[in-house]
DNA sequence: CGTCTATGTTGACATACGTCGAACTAAACG
DNA sequence: CGTTTAGTTCGACGTATGTCAACATAGACG
């Protein structure tokens, strides 16, 4: 199978912290960093990957099968787009048991994006 | 607990504040919702403006002139269309004083974000 | 086996996006 | 005035993106 190209900033080990950047409010990016912290931002830059994301990450267990999830007022093969999307951005991981195949989020990722935008601008 | 501030998910009002919508995993969001949101992730979905926001946000007092964060490898035409599409999403504001003009964050959106990406405390 | 259901993939299309150079506006300065 | 510096707007170009219908694949079930 083809293996899902997933962001290279994610270790196992790092899981829990912010992997990417510090915030953004801390200092000015480099490229590099740039580049990959407006993948992740791009990937929820959709509102249907929004509404996506915010199913599976709202569902118990942050875990949803994608039957649960579907409707969101585009056609199944878009949906499916856009969870591969998001699964590339690293920022949704996929699970085929039986029939239906589970979507869950990746929490570090999330925790590695709400640190991005943690105001330090308040110690100023 | 102290979700007085975090209840009103009204219509993103034009005041600035922009509560827009509760955690990602907290519940699904609605259209409007993803919208409104996807709209600001969609601001900094590109490593140009990433830097640029950034640079901007880790300026002293969260102000800086276009003089001073043009340096990010596009042409300064580049750098003005950036920047427009950022105040367009509400992440920027921009004043001209004198010779220079001058763009700000706005500090709550930039928390606004921080609060959907906010770790998945019930998620568990 | 055949068939049904649940997802993923492909191909095509219209639109949006990022980029630049050139032309334009705004303020300072002589 | 004219010139210089700072920044925006315009027009054009190539590429990326979101979307769908059609087809393909993977289990379940008889």
């Amino acid at each position: 199978m083809s293996n899902a190209k997933v962001l290279p900033l994610l270790e196992p080990a790092d899981q829990g912290v912010a992997p990417c950047c510090p915030p953004l409010t801390e200092r000015p990016m480099t490229a590099e960093e740039a580049e990959t912290a407006a993948r992740m931002f791009k990937a929820l830059g959709d509102p249907v990957r929004l509404r996506l994301f915010s199913s599976v990450a709202s569902h118990e267990g942050g875990e949803a099968c994608v039957c649960d999830i579907s409707d969101v007022g585009v056609s199944q093969p878009t949906v499916s787009h856009h969870l591969k999307k998001l699964k590339e951005a690293g920022l949704l991981s996929s699970e085929r048991r039986g029939t239906w195949v589970y979507y869950r989020v990746e929490p570090s990722v999330l925790a590695a994006m709400g640190k991005l935008l943690t105001t330090t601008a308040a110690a100023a």
